[in-house]
DNA sequence: CTGAAAGCGCTAACAA
DNA sequence: TTGTTAGCGCTTTCAG
């Protein structure tokens, strides 16, 4: 039982391949007597075109590339498969098909897609320098690269910061501090610059003890806050630079006798699902990761359909989600 | 510019395009002179097969299908992240391609694969027996299908569970209490299934009481244990199915001046990062899920290069991990 | 060990 | 609106 063509199909509809070819990619001008034909007969007969030839004849594979850098973190953070999930969503919608690959930063799926998401640039420095030279069609997520000429979709982690800053202070706090996250990353890095940025405008004083470096990791949380809640004068409010730390620095301050938020509060970033489940709901910084996928899909296909030309570099805003964590100050205590 | 073809790269070399199709396919014998020429032609040129002319001529696509049903638990969850990473790097390292779909249930790439990976099952029943009637192949991941001529992989979760008690029998503990998982999962069924049964077989006594529903999330985990310390005659240790929900188990019980591992052992299952980065490291269960999808992965491999007939199942050991969240019973509390 | 030539299944001029 | 036909770039018999 041979698998069965498009030639079969014009056969028994009594047309040529030529027209069935028509109403498959739903083009030109096909008579409705012959297209309900042919419909009747490709459901009759259960016929699925062959992908490889069609990729072969049109010259196009209607696939995009996913590129997922192999370092461990990646593998480890809510991120990755919001991000993923947004993608997969919106090429599902457009009806193409998506290339993963788990790239050590050699190995590339060139003509076998038309476009390619780089999920992070991290370990793939070298592939998109290739995909800038050979003009294939790319986009960056999570990154914005300022001074290349690639497309990128990042979030607004600055602004997100600042929002924050203000939000304490629409709260009545002077007292804020940070813990930062890992500021090898871009995000751990323009958490704290917005950070910063928001409380020298916002003529708010910020001792040097106020800054305190995470790296995302829970220890360094731990050893933050209670450094914090050592100083002579501990802040009223903390912003930690991710939802995990953010619970783990409640953890230590409620296992320390200080109540959460009564004396003190704190607010997040990222707003992991477990933010919202914890004993103590958290105040967090909500960011469209999936939006972030989705957009990054869109405005590759743009690119491939040929309908954008420059670098388009997008950066997502984040919201505020007020929850249980943090309280006015001129509320008794 | 054209796009350079192996008539291209045949013409420089001085050879036929059979010859290099047979160098590139690394296949039948080739003197080592031609294939010295050619491989140099090829670098030169930089040279890359067109991979749709492969597929179509071969007859094959050399690419695997990855499913993921689009329901929002698995995109929470830690769980795809690791499945992904152990596939992904398991078809990079045997040169074949992943295409990846969220799918609602109703799309699916025939053609466009050699075969097919389930992440789940949940949202694909339709696909999966359209699958088996099409006898294309396949591979269901984390689910353990008695009853259908499938391949499968999953974890032992039941063996798990069965090693806890057993772990908490040899320090001591009688008083042996459980806060579940969702039941209506596999892993949620089989982690209970198999502590009932161990403390069955080892004659421990399971008051009705010791047994607390939970479904994964953080709030549930919080009543249970709540109700479970409330208790006239509370455990000594609990075995909560996931590291999730044991954490918040924890945090819950110290918030109660309870004394964790002095006063409560706990366990937890899955070895999520974060459990052994909490203030009490977690003692837990780890299972190897990107051994999960390494392993589905090979295995669909065997079948679709027609090494393998019978449907292959597999049930993944699990590790139990040992930290610092249990402690002997005959210690001085 | 090598090459000529016949497809693989589809699309897209071009002609009608 | 429809059909004829020439490829798309590669693999694979088959004969040499």
């Amino acid at each position: 039982m041979k698998r069965l063509s498009i030639a079969d199909v014009a056969q028994r509809a009594g047309v040529s391949t030529t027209t069935v070819s028509r109403v498959i990619n739903d083009v030109s001008t096909v008579s409705e007597e012959n297209r309900r034909r042919v419909e009747e007969t490709i459901k009759k007969l259960n016929y699925h075109p062959n992908p490889s030839a069609q990729h072969l004849a049109a010259g196009k594979t209607n696939t995009i590339g996913l590129l997922i850098p192999r370092f461990e973190g990646i593998f480890h953070s809510y991120f990755a498969m919001q991000v993923i999930k947004g993608i997969g969503i919106a090429a599902e919608r457009s009806r193409f098909d998506l290339l993963l690959h788990i790239t050590d930063g050699t190995t590339f799926p060139a003509g076998a897609i038309d476009g390619v998401i780089f999920m992070d640039v991290y370990g793939c420095e070298e592939l998109l320098d290739r995909t800038i030279d050979e003009k294939i069609p790319s986009v960056v997520l999570n990154h914005y690269l300022e001074d290349l000429p690639v497309n990128c979709v990042a979030i607004d982690n600055r602004l997100g910061a600042q929002r924050v800053v203000d939000y304490l202070i629409k709260l009545g706090h002077k007292e804020i501090a940070t813990i930062t996250g890992d500021l090898k990353t871009q995000a751990g890095l323009d958490r704290l610059d917005g950070f910063v940025n928001a409380m020298k405008t916002r003529k708010l004083p910020l001792p040097e003890g106020y800054l305190r470096y995470g790296d995302f990791g829970l220890p360094s949380a731990r050893k933050a806050v209670e450094a914090l809640l050592a100083m002579k004068h501990p802040p009223t409010a903390i912003f930690v630079a991710s939802d995990d730390m953010a619970l783990e620095t409640i953890n230590v301050a409620m296992s320390k006798g200080v109540r959460v938020p009564e004396e003190l509060s704190i607010v997040g970033f990222d707003d992991n699902p477990i933010a919202s489940q914890a004993r103590i709901p958290l105040t967090t910084v909500r960011q469209a990761l999936d939006e972030m996928g989705r957009l990054g899909f869109e405005t590759l296909l743009a690119v491939v359909r040929g309908k954008k030309r420059m670098p388009t570099k997008l950066l997502l805003p984040t919201e505020l989600v007020e929850r249980q964590s943090c309280r006015q100050t001129w509320l008794e205590r």
